[in-house]
DNA sequence: TCTGGGGTCCTAGGACCC
DNA sequence: TCTGGGGTCCTAGGACCC
C-alpha cells in the first residue's frame, strides 16, 4: 500500500455534448442549445449558406435532454428531463440532434491528450475519467493546469479537474468550480468545503436514498456526518450505512481500475407508441429480432461471447420486468441470443401495451478465451448416466 | 404527450452440493 | 421426522451512474 496521500484527479469535460456541437455551430454560442432530437433536427443550410435550426418547440416524441448548454440550464432545462416538458420551459431554445460519432471522436481525443501525462487513467464513460497523479511529479496545481491546456489544445474544449486524496473528493470537487475549474481538496477541506453540500452530490446517493434522508431530516453531508449510526443502520441497512458515514468524512479507498473487461451488452428500444402485445406482433417481432442481432455484432465487433441472454419488457404503466437465462455453451450468434430471448419472453404474462423492449447478453468472456468453440444446440434430450 | 439507452453493483431467495 | 451450515450458481428487481 502506498504510505502518505494519493493524489487523484477527475476530469469532466464541461456541457460535453453540446460544447461539441458549439464546435461545429459557433454562431450558437451563447444560445440555450438541447441536444436530444432525431434527424428531423438537424440543421438545414439554406441557399445563402445561413443555417435553419430547430426549435424545441417543434419537437414531439418521447425522447428527454442528452445535454444542454448552461444558458439552456438557466432556464431549467437539464440532462434527463423529457423533451415534451423542456419544451414547455423553454420553446425557443435550438435543438439538436445526437451525434454520438462526432462525441465519441472528441473522447478519444481529450483521453489521449491525458495518456499523454500518464497512463493511470480510469474511464468513467464517454466524458469524463480519472487520474491517478500520485507518481506524477511537480505541484498539484500546475500539473492539473497542463492536463486542461492539453486538452483544450487538442480539442478546443474545456474540462474542469480537482485533484483530491480520492475519487470520492474528486468526483465531488470536479462540479465546484464548473466550467473551466481546477479545483485542489485535502482532508482539511472536508467540514468547510463538502459538509455543506446536498447529501445529493455525493457520487452513489441517488435520489431515492436522498428523499429518505429529507425524511430522516439529513439535507447535507454534513447532516450525514452527525446522523446517529443506530438511525442510519436501520433505515439503510449495515453495508449502505458504514458506507455513508464513511462518505460523509470524505473517506474512500477505491483505487483507480485502469482497465476492466465488460460484464454485459444490451440493446433496448422505446417504441414511438405502446404496442399491443398481440395486435402489434409484427412489429414487436421484427424489433425483437433486430435487437438480438445488432447485440450478437455488438459481440462480435468487440470480441466477446457470453453465456447469459436476458430480456427487459417496460409497459404502458412503466413496470419493468426482466427474464434471464443461462445457456450451455458461450455465444454471440443473433439467432442463438433470439432463441435465448424467446425462451425467456415466454415467461412474462404480456397483460399490458409494451413502451419498452431490451436485449442483454452477460457472463461475458473474451472470445479467444472460449476458442473456436462452435455455438452448441442444446439437444432437447441430453444424454445421462 | 412526463420519464432514452447502455452500463455496474447490490440484495435476496432458492437450488444444489458437500 | 426437529429443522446445521457454508459455498456457489442462477434469477429478479432495484438503485445508481453517465
Amino acid at each position: 500500500m502506498t504510505l502518505g496521500a494519493r493524489r487523484i484527479a477527475h476530469l469532466d469535460m464541461d456541457a460535453f455534448y453540446a460544447s461539441v456541437e458549439l464546435l461545429r455551430y459557433p454562431e450558437l454560442r451563447g444560445q440555450p442549445v438541447v441536444i436530444g432530437g432525431g434527424r428531423d433536427a438537424i440543421p438545414q443550410t439554406l441557399p445563402d449558406g445561413s443555417r435553419r435550426y430547430a426549435r424545441l418547440r417543434d419537437y414531439v416524441g418521447r425522447g428527454v435532454v442528452t445535454t444542454s448548454t448552461y444558458e439552456a440550464r438557466a432556464l431549467g432545462v437539464f440532462s434527463a428531463m423529457g423533451m415534451m416538458k423542456a419544451a414547455r420551459l423553454a420553446p425557443d431554445a435550438i435543438l439538436l440532434p445526437t451525434d454520438f460519432e462526432a462525441y465519441r471522436h472528441y473522447s478519444g481525443r481529450f483521453k489521449a491528450a491525458v495518456r499523454a501525462f500518464t497512463q493511470e487513467i480510469e474511464d468513467r464513460g464517454i466524458d469524463e475519467i480519472y487520474i491517478d497523479l500520485t507518481n506524477i511529479p511537480g505541484e498539484v496545481r500546475e500539473v492539473a493546469a497542463q492536463i486542461k491546456n492539453a486538452v483544450h489544445t487538442s480539442t478546443g474544449l474545456t474540462c474542469s479537474i480537482c485533484v483530491a486524496p480520492n475519487k470520492l473528493l474528486a468526483k465531488i470537487g470536479s462540479e465546484l468550480d464548473k466550467p473551466n475549474g481546477l479545483t485542489i481538496l485535502t482532508a482539511e477541506d472536508v467540514p468547510t468545503r463538502i459538509w455543506p453540500l446536498a447529501a445529493r452530490k455525493v457520487n452513489g446517493i441517488g435520489p431515492k436514498a436522498a428523499d429518505r434522508l429529507s425524511a430522516l431530516g439529513i439535507h447535507t453531508v454534513g447532516d450525514v456526518a452527525q446522523a446517529d449510526p443506530g438511525l442510519l443502520q436501520t433505515h439503510f441497512g449495515r453495508n449502505y450505512a458504514e458506507w455513508l458515514a464513511r462518505v460523509a468524512q470524505g473517506h474512500d479507498e477505491r483505487l483507480v481500475v485502469v482497465r476492466s473487461e465488460p460484464k454485459s451488452m444490451s440493446r433496448e428500444t422505446t417504441f414511438e407508441r405502446d404496442l399491443h402485445p398481440r395486435n402489434d406482433r409484427p412489429v414487436l417481432s421484427e424489433a425483437f429480432t433486430t435487437l438480438c442481432l445488432r447485440v450478437g455484432e455488438d459481440l462480435r465487433r468487440k470480441g466477446y461471447v457470453g453465456r447469459t441472454v436476458g430480456i427487459k419488457l417496460r409497459f404502458d404503466d412503466f413496470r419493468t420486468v426482466t427474464r434471464d437465462l443461462t445457456l450451455t455453451a458461450y455465444t454471440a450468434d443473433g439467432a442463438a441470443i433470439r432463441r435465448g430471448a424467446t425462451e425467456c419472453l415466454k415467461r412474462i404474462a404480456l397483460e399490458r401495451r409494451i413502451r419498452l423492449l431490451g436485449v442483454r447478453v452477460s457472463a461475458l468472456l473474451p472470445a479467444s478465451a472460449v476458442g473456436h468453440e462452435p455455438v452448441q444446440e442444446e439437444l432437447p434430450f441430453a444424454a445421462e448416466e
